[in-house]
DNA sequence: TGTACATCAGTGAACGCGCGTTCACTGATGTAC
DNA sequence: TGTACATCAGTGAACGCGCGTTCACTGATGTAC
């Protein structure tokens, strides 16, 4: 690799990339070496959990000493959250990409799209969703811009009952009326489900919260001695679920 | 207690009891130490997380040496079980003792309780719960015997079920025939739940994930932004899921 | 276009720290006869 | 009841390790004139 015959002690190998002679400006490079330290991390974590994360090994695993990481993360609390945050939006996405499949109409299909596409991304990325769905790191504060990444998923599926409110292909059984005014965030999560009443909201919140929950017992083991066949268990709670919250 | 009073260089003190001056046998200093050293570690845990329990914090809080510790417990992984194993029965028998308050025929009632157990109990040893219900430790395999403690909580449920299954003030919804066969291990879940047709099992797992779910989401702030009033939420949570398992 | 200067990615050594675990030992407690 | 011996809780030193972070530095890249 790099073979540097003579001469130059050029730039066409340092950016790491195999196009010719493709000398890259600071900026990009930059941003490619941040990169390839959060990819790295990524792996690490994926082998052996967050609490093992050290820059040192990632730095090790990318040739370079470890005080050189400073240039990009002040701190390894810096290069957690930026983990956190990526971590939210490659779930997010996912589960975006999974629910826009299914032709709009189909509620029900598209609820089952969006929990599969959760459930989908936690298996294949366990210790990321432990990052993000597991215990907290002791001392962590989570900046707001991950808290804002976090709700993509929640997004996704407020929108469903929202449409299929619109459509009224079907309705709820009826809700006991209790005033959640009393414990919900009513102004913060009326825009994002419009058209879906309130009485409503603690069905959502019960679906929502089984949808992680039950992954993360999967995941965490605790469905061991109960569960023989967790893909065939995880649908027949999705299912259940579409029915709690009334979806056609 | 056991006050025989001379002649005995022997048991009075054997009692575990306070008694001044009370040379203590080696067998019960072995288990006074043994539950000092547990005691320490957990209140070293409810302070800082699993993360950052160490030995040698252990036996500097205590006094002694930390190689004194391996007298007690192998290795740190043997000391965590039976940290791990002790939290489950704590919360097992706090759970247990909330639901046997309420009357035997009052099935919500009871179910409201041991739900309310969990929470209070999660709330009161957050570090706790986290070790029982958060990320596992990343390389630690959970020995048989801390899997049998930890379905206590889920044999309270169960009973509840099944006792209202046996009083049939109500009955459930229809739920969909499924067979559940399929992917849960019906005839381990069968004898816990007597009365119960399978076909609602698959409402138990959402209920009993649910309790779990919303614990764990409130304690690792999943619910920042929507809940005002976790309490509240909780009981308006824990009742509708009395609806859906049809409690009387 | 060429030169002088500023920026900044990466280096290498160091600081100060804590960890789990092993091992040969001492001395008090318990046991067998 | 008294003595000899075995058990075993706790000691203190050591091994070998890894960690996050700081700091003065070098040398290549970028910029202003």
């Amino acid at each position: 690799m790099s073979p540097e015959t003579f001469g130059a002690p050029l730039s066409s190998w340092q950016t790491g990339d195999v196009s010719p002679a493709a000398a890259k400006s600071r900026a990009q490079q930059r941003v490619a070496q941040s990169a390839a330290i959060k990819e790295v991390a990524r792996r690490l974590i994926a082998d052996k959990g967050v609490t093992n994360l050290s820059l040192r090994e990632v730095s090790r695993e990318l040739g370079m000493v470890s005080s050189a990481l400073y240039r990009y993360f002040a701190t390894r609390d810096e290069l957690l959250t930026a983990l956190i945050y990526d971590a939210y939006n490659e779930l997010g996405a996912a589960v975006e990409r999974a629910e826009a499949r299914v032709a709009r109409g189909d509620t029900r299909g598209r609820w089952r799209a969006a929990c599969l596409g959760v459930r989908r991304w936690a298996r294949a990325n366990p210790h990321e969703y432990s990052l993000l769905y597991g215990t907290p790191v002791p001392g962590y504060v989570a900046p707001s811009v991950t808290v804002v990444a976090a709700t993509r998923v929640t997004t996704v599926l407020a929108r469903i009952l929202s449409d299929d409110a619109a459509q009224r292909r079907a309705r709820p059984s009826r809700a006991p009326t209790r005033d959640v005014r009393d414990f919900l965030q009513v102004d913060a999560l009326a825009p994002t489900m419009p058209g879906v009443e309130p009485a409503q909201y603690v069905r959502a919140l019960i679906a929502w919260t089984t949808v992680f929950g039950a992954v993360s017992f999967e995941l965490f083991g605790h469905y061991v001695g109960t569960v023989t066949n967790y893909s065939r268990m995880f649908d027949a709670v999705v299912d259940e679920l579409a029915d709690l919250v009334g979806l056609a």
